[in-house]
RNA sequence: GGGGAUGUGGCGGAAUGGCAGACGCGCACGGUUCAGGUCCGUGUGUCCGAAAGGACGUGGGGGUUCAACUCCCCCCAUCCCCA
């Protein structure tokens, strides 16, 4: 780089430049390592520390989303969070309080196990290089982590306790009554009395051993399942859901991804369901990530009803729309339900509709090729909404249990096996996809809510129940309510909670992630190790990818990598009953698993007995009163992990709550989620993208040498050429005027572009604020010990209330504006009073914490001042010396008034009647409106 | 298709019912300098005006109010989530 920034022949020699913040700022960090100025003390265990000046202090736990330490190294966007949290973090401890602010990384994954299949290099040599990039760059930053709380979650010491989490997971259970998972010992002993029915009716007693495990293994909330997954033989793994595009092909790659039985491991989180959507009430959250987490849950009340046949067969459906049973006219099943076979009549009956038949002679051949055609569909392309439905009648009816209606039952597409009955009543009236199928087959159409004057088509909206007897005239919620009821009192239905949320796929078919603490004795029956012998310990291999296949061969079986390790598969082992050979489970676990319960190590990360000491947990995260949930104070982080990541971490964090093993039932109190730096990026006419700092601006259009260039907007990435880095940044301004520059460019949860032209302000305001203490020619100290004047104290005191409560807002933007104003005014004073330098050094220390550390240096004291108490304001400083009032006349400025801060509202009035009687021109006011301290609005 | 968010100078943004544009970038002019750069100072929403001053102005339209960027209704655009 060719930076000619602080290169000019006669920049003072003392001035605050580059060279400047690149010899403080490596002095700083090693001096905050040195005297561990960063350590929080813990109340107990070996990171307690009586004599720490916090100890016993009010404490606060601020997180940030810990990164995955990729191989290209942080951008300018990576650390917009970690400043924010680390300027919150350091006004936080100047205020009193106990802060514990650490950052640890998120390890395991696929970018690294790729690169290992690609060049041979195992994925650990990668990962630690990749992290130790990570702390290099986020230490040149200054941020104030204490250094003894970080790990990876691929150390074994830390994946030995996700092993262990796994275990009490696979060794509950949940217990529906009292909502709540509880040890599975609780279970089994509860079976052996008798208190609780064995499924299925039989005596536990009477049940062989493998029975009773197949019984128990039945309850677990991890379990093993032979369930529908997405299998994607071209990458040789299951993917979840969420990896999988709609089109159904991976996300990665683009392979097709299909539907498959297989047996895999998985977590019981639905029964979670519940509490995961009331807790969020007791949560400080953004409301639209609480919507896309209630909306991912997909909680619906509604009722299963039953439809009685002809024969003895019911077919049951649920709906979240009860209170519109009089509207179902007819049913449909999806094609594939059970039921479909059994019902088709050999003829169709007297009368049948021509549309119906779909032109076949029998019901038979109707269904026959109606279900080919839908098997040929994917789920994708049967749930998109296609305007003209398709279906066939089966030739069956069925009654409608509320008034007795024979109604006749297709089969359609738009139905899925997998979802709910798969099976439905279809009110026409007031369901779109109903009312379609309704138009194509000329089916009746009974409205049964109260529909807008003049309104046609179908009704979706709210209203009063009609044509449905004891309903009529009632509300949606009280018709369901009694529709319910109604059901339930004449054994037709049953009201009943569904949910959109799945139970979640715990196993992969890879190399770089944590091994399952399980093996299998010659039943095939899972069996958890023992604590005593975790971590379970990642062998190494010569082979890290799984088999892959034809992408197109759906019938082809995972093979994992760790399967063909055999020495480390089969494994003989002391249970309790001798020394037997078992076979090792061999996928691993998500990437999400590390994730899950991060927040919760780094308040012990040393400690190999437990998971976390009681009373440290209590400390830090413990709930501070009746329904408080506890959790971290703060956690900021992107809103991509709105779902996922969040969720999955709140379901650990309850089981782990409902065993005893923490005090809050929340993992994080409150959610922050900054905004994103985005960056131009440029593309010549071929559509290639050119470095971007080496794009100019001519006349509104961009150039790269002489070539007209294209202007998009976007993420930063190495393919877009528009990549800058923190490391850059640093080496051109220095940390601080980065880390300011990053804060001031504006709300931190808003994101905005990139511009490495408007970081000079930020350097320029350092410089000044060097500038009042460090005479630049001379080195020498400026200060002074004189007063200051009264209106420039006013100032500082205002700068100072003012700074206080953006600070506790997070409103850096603005507070750094205020410093500014207050450096701004004191620059041009020709003597620089101690009064206002000292405080202003403060209040700078948490955006440019090395030039603060330096300044404070010499101003006089003695190490660091991240312990310095933050300034206060004197209230008494805070009122003006005069209020202008602005007088308004129809809403118009015409004129002001100066009076003191106290002059009462009459005297204000008059005052201001006076100053616009020319405007008013002998008007008679209608009406004198008097804003205390603001202004005074006249209507004439 | 459903839900959510956002929309203010050339640019990032400030003001959450009370003087729209704090603070910064950029730009212009002046000082310093042989000069460029730096630094210091002044100015900078648009239109009319030499100025004083005036009119207009927060995506568009309507409403509530003495007073609306801010609250309510409709529309448009962009982004995000879900389908």
């Amino acid at each position: 780089m060719s930076e000619s920034e602080n290169v000019g022949a006669d920049v003072p020699p003392y001035r605050y430049t580059a060279a400047t913040a690149n010899e403080i700022e490596p002095r700083w960090q090693a001096y905050w390592a040195e005297h561990g100025t960063f350590r929080a003390p813990n109340p107990a265990g070996d990171l307690a520390d009586p004599e720490h000046p916090r100890a016993g202090a009010p404490k606060l736990h601020v997180q940030d989303m810990f990164p995955y330490p990729s191989g290209s190294g942080l951008h300018v966007g990576h650390p917009l969070g970690y400043i924010g949290t680390d300027s919150y973090t350091r006004y936080k401890r100047m205020t009193g309080f106990n802060v514990l602010h650490p950052m640890g990384f998120d390890a395991f994954g696929l970018p690294a196990e790729q690169y290992a299949v690609q060049t041979g290099t195992h994925p650990r040599t990668t990962t630690e290089a990749n992290v130790e990039r990570y702390r290099q760059q986020l230490r040149r930053l200054g941020l104030a982590y204490d250094d003894r709380r970080t790990f990876s979650t691929t150390d074994p010491d830390y994946y030995r306790w996700t092993q262990w989490i796994f275990l009490q997971v696979f060794n509950s259970w949940f217990d529906r009554a009292r909502r709540q998972a509880r040890p599975i010992d609780e279970l089994i002993a509860e079976f052996e009395a008798g208190t609780r029915p064995v499924p299925g009716g039989r005596v536990w007693s009477e049940l062989s051993a493998v029975e009773r495990r197949q019984v128990i293994d039945g309850y677990r909330l991890a379990y093993v399942s032979e369930a529908p997954v997405n299998w994607c033989p071209g990458l040789g793994t299951v993917l979840a859901n969420e990896e999988v595009t709609p089109d159904g092909r991976s996300e990665r790659g683009n392979f097709p991804v299909f539907q498959r039985s297989l047996k895999q491991w998985m977590m019981r989180i639905t029964e979670y369901g519940d509490r995961l959507v009331d807790d969020l009430d007791a949560l400080d959250w953004p409301e639209p990530v609480k919507l896309m987490q209630r909306n991912w849950i997909g909680r619906s009340r509604g009722a299963h009803v039953g439809f009685p046949l002809d024969g003895d067969d019911v077919v049951e459906v649920f709906t979240t729309r009860p209170d519109t049973l009089f509207g179902a006219t007819y049913m449909v099943l999806a094609p594939e339900h059970d039921l479909v076979s059994t019902i088709v009549p050999a003829e169709w009956p007297a009368g049948v509709k021509d549309a119906w038949t779909g032109g076949h002679d029998t019901p038979e051949a109707a269904v026959a090729a109606y279900r080919a055609q839908a098997a040929a569909k994917t789920e994708e392309e049967r749930t998109a909404d296609a305007k003209v439905k398709t279906g066939v009648f089966t030739g069956a009816y069925a009654t409608n249990p509320v008034n007795g209606a024979r109604v006749p039952i297709f089969i359609a597409d738009y139905v899925l096996a997998g979802y709910g009955t798969g099976a439905i009543m279809a009110v026409p009236g007031h369901d779109e996809r109903d009312w379609d199928f309704a138009q194509t087959f000329d089916l009746p159409i009974v409205r049964t809510i109260s529909t807008p004057e003049g309104h046609e088509g179908v009704w979706t909206g709210d209203g009063v129940a009609v044509n449905s007897e004891f309903l009529d005239g009632k509300n949606v919620v009280d018709a369901k309510a009694a529709m319910i009821s109604w059901l339930e009192e004449r054994g037709h239905g049953k009201g009943a909670t569904t949910y959109r949320l799945r139970d979640w796929l715990f196993s992969r078919q890879r190399y770089w992630g944590e091994p399952f603490p399980i093996v299998y004795d010659e039943t095939g029956l899972p069996i958890a190790l023992p604590e005593s012998m975790l971590p379970v310990e990642l062998p190494d291999v010569d082979d890290f990818s799984p088999r892959t296949f034809d992408p197109d061969d759906a019938d082809s079986e995972p093979e994992t990598p760790l399967s063909r390790k055999k020495d480390w598969v089969e494994v003989v082992l002391d249970l309790g009953d001798g020394p037997r050979t078992y076979t090792r489970e061999t996928n691993t676990m998500p990437q999400w698993a590390g994730s899950c319960w991060y927040e919760l190590r780094y308040l012990d990360p040393r400690n190999d007995k437990r998971l976390v000491d009681p009373e440290n947990e209590a400390y830090w995260m413990g709930p501070r009163g009746e329904g408080d949930p506890g959790g971290v104070d703060l956690y900021v982080g992107g809103v991509e992990h709105a779902v996922l990541h969040l969720l999955y971490a709140r379901f650990w964090h309850k089981v782990l709550f409902d065993l005893g093993h923490v005090s809050s039932f929340e993992p994080f109190r409150k959610l922050y989620n900054q905004g994103y730096i985005q960056a131009y990026a440029f593309r010549d006419a071929r559509g290639f993208a050119v470095p971007a700092d080496e794009v100019v601006e001519r006349d509104g259009k961009w150039f790269h040498g002489d070539d007209e260039v294209t202007r998009e907007y976007g993420k930063m990435g190495k393919s877009l050429k528009n990549v800058v880095t923190p490391d850059e940044m640093a080496e051109r301004y220095g940390a601080d005027t980065f880390r300011v520059y990053e804060m001031a460019m504006g709300p931190l949860d808003v994101s905005r572009p990139w511009d490495t032209r408007a970081v000079v302000g930020s350097q320029r305001f350092l410089q000044r604020a060097w500038r009042l203490v460090v005479d630049e020619e001379t080195g020498a100290n400026r200060v002074t010990d004189e007063p200051l004047d009264p209106k420039t104290r006013r100032v500082l005191h205002r700068v100072i209330d003012g700074v206080r409560g953006d600070m506790e807002e997070l409103r850096f933007n603005t507070a750094i504006a205020k410093l500014i104003e207050l450096t701004n005014t004191l620059t041009p004073r020709s003597t620089v009073s101690r009064e206002a330098v000292e405080p202003l050094v403060l209040m700078m220390s948490p955006f440019a914490p090395h030039v603060a550390e330096e300044l404070w240096g010499k101003l006089g004291h003695e190490g660091s001042l991240a312990y310095a108490d933050f300034p206060v304001a004197d209230p008494a400083q805070l009122v003006a010396e005069s209020v202008t009032y602005p007088v308004q006349v129809n809403g118009k400025v015409r004129g002001r008034v100066e009076v003191a801060p106290d002059t009462a509202e009459d005297a204000v009035r008059a005052a201001a009647l006076e100053a616009v009687a020319e405007t008013l021109g002998g008007r008679e006011p209608r009406k004198v409106i008097v804003v205390k301290g603001k202004l005074v609005s006249v209507v004439v």
